[in-house]
DNA sequence: GCGACAG
DNA sequence: ATCTTGTCGC
């Protein structure tokens, strides 16, 4: 099994990072015609928006969405959503490997089905370009379903030395000259992204970054012609429309969270190191990332396992299984595996 | 050395 | 991601 660090990797070589598509950008113009050609829109029309909700209780329990939005009408005439138990954490630079498994399913499903609505561009909530090794949520997403897509991001990452109040200074130079967007340049010289100021009245810029086969011009020039308000609406439809979800079949995952909860997060933990015979976890140390890796054959002593059982409740299980403290220690679970060394050490006997 | 770290 | 009512301003 290949590493996410690698799997990044080799994904990123498929990325294109400029305009491959076969429409045009719509024209200011209102001359507005639905031309179409071999069934597929000569004018970009139809902007997909995908995003991932979480229930507050167990936030191992996540809805997944995908809208498409109309730009003709400025509708969503698509939305499909995606009910999932989520068994992989959320890592700082590693986004895409919790998110993705759940979104490209949802494009899946709606290309296999011919659907006439299918997005010609997708714009994702979470980064793209501007990611610490330059392939975000938005690039892994769009190199797997092999669509242009967009990165939308509601935060700065921690990149290339940039940093929010330089990006807002940037914004507020620009403004005199009636500039909307600043293009984002790290310490390597390298532009990664373009900030978006907000509407007024807001501080916080958005950050919009190539994901794949689009330029960034492109992207920007989207996202100036789908932003309504705060977010671009492809976006901001898929965050409210997947909240919304949660919040109307909130007592049927409440149920679903009790039921199955526990033997699922012990059972997949037994697995895990079972099947590997090690751990690994990716850390940032520097700004590099690098593996914390605890092997099974180091385990030899009361002390070494008490250790091992700190790093795995720090950071294993609370990250792995999107559990909070309070929740980790309401399901008992240290009882089970981890109490103490001792016991770790029976168990890694048999 | 620590801390900054998309959703 | 999630937590949250009223409130300040156009």
């Amino acid at each position: 099994m290949p590493s996410w660090l690698e799997t990044q990797h080799s994904l990123k070589k498929r990325l294109i990072d400029e305009d491959d598509f076969e429409w045009q950008l719509p024209t200011s113009s209102r001359n507005r015609s639905s031309v179409e050609r071999h069934g597929h829109q000569v004018v970009l029309r139809y902007v997909g928006g995908v995003d991932v909700s979480f229930l507050k209780e167990d936030p191992s329990i996540a809805c997944g969405i995908l809208v498409v939005l109309d730009l003709q009408t400025f509708q969503i005439v698509y939305q499909d959503y995606s009910l999932v138990r989520l068994r992989v954490p959320y890592i700082a630079g590693f986004l895409a490997f919790r998110e993705v498994p759940i979104l490209l399913p949802l494009i899946e499903k709606m290309k296999n089905s011919q659907n006439p609505y299918y997005p010609q561009v997708i714009m994702v909530d979470g980064n793209g370009m501007l990611h610490p090794r330059g392939f975000g949520l938005a690039c892994h997403l769009g190199v797997q379903a092999n669509l242009p897509t967009i990165g939308v991001g509601k935060n700065l990452h921690y990149v290339d030395g940039l940093n929010e109040e330089e990006v807002i200074r940037l914004l507020q130079a620009g403004r005199r000259s009636g500039e909307d967007f600043v293009k984002l340049v790290g310490d390597s010289g390298r532009i990664l992204g373009a900030a978006m100021r907000p509407p007024r009245g807001s501080q916080d810029p958005i950050y919009i970054s190539i994901g794949h086969r689009v330029s960034l011009d492109t992207a920007i020039k989207i996202a100036k012609i789908t932003r309504q308000y705060h977010l671009p609406e492809p976006v901001r439809q898929a965050d409210l429309r997947s909240r919304d979800y949660i919040r109307e079949h909130k007592p049927m995952l409440l149920n679903l969270a009790n039921s199955t909860w526990k033997t699922t997060a012990a059972i997949d933990l037994f697995n895990d190191m079972a099947s590997s015979g090690v751990l690994e976890f990716p850390i940032y140390k520097d700004g590099l990332e690098s593996f914390c890796r605890w092997h099974l054959t180091d385990l030899h002593t009361t002390d070494q396992c008490d250790m091992f059982r700190s790093f795995l409740i720090k950071k294993v299980y609370y990250e792995k299984f999107a559990l909070t403290e309070q929740q980790y220690f309401a399901m008992g679970l240290e009882d089970f595996l981890i109490s103490n060394g001792k016991r770790l050490l029976r168990f890694l006997r048999n």
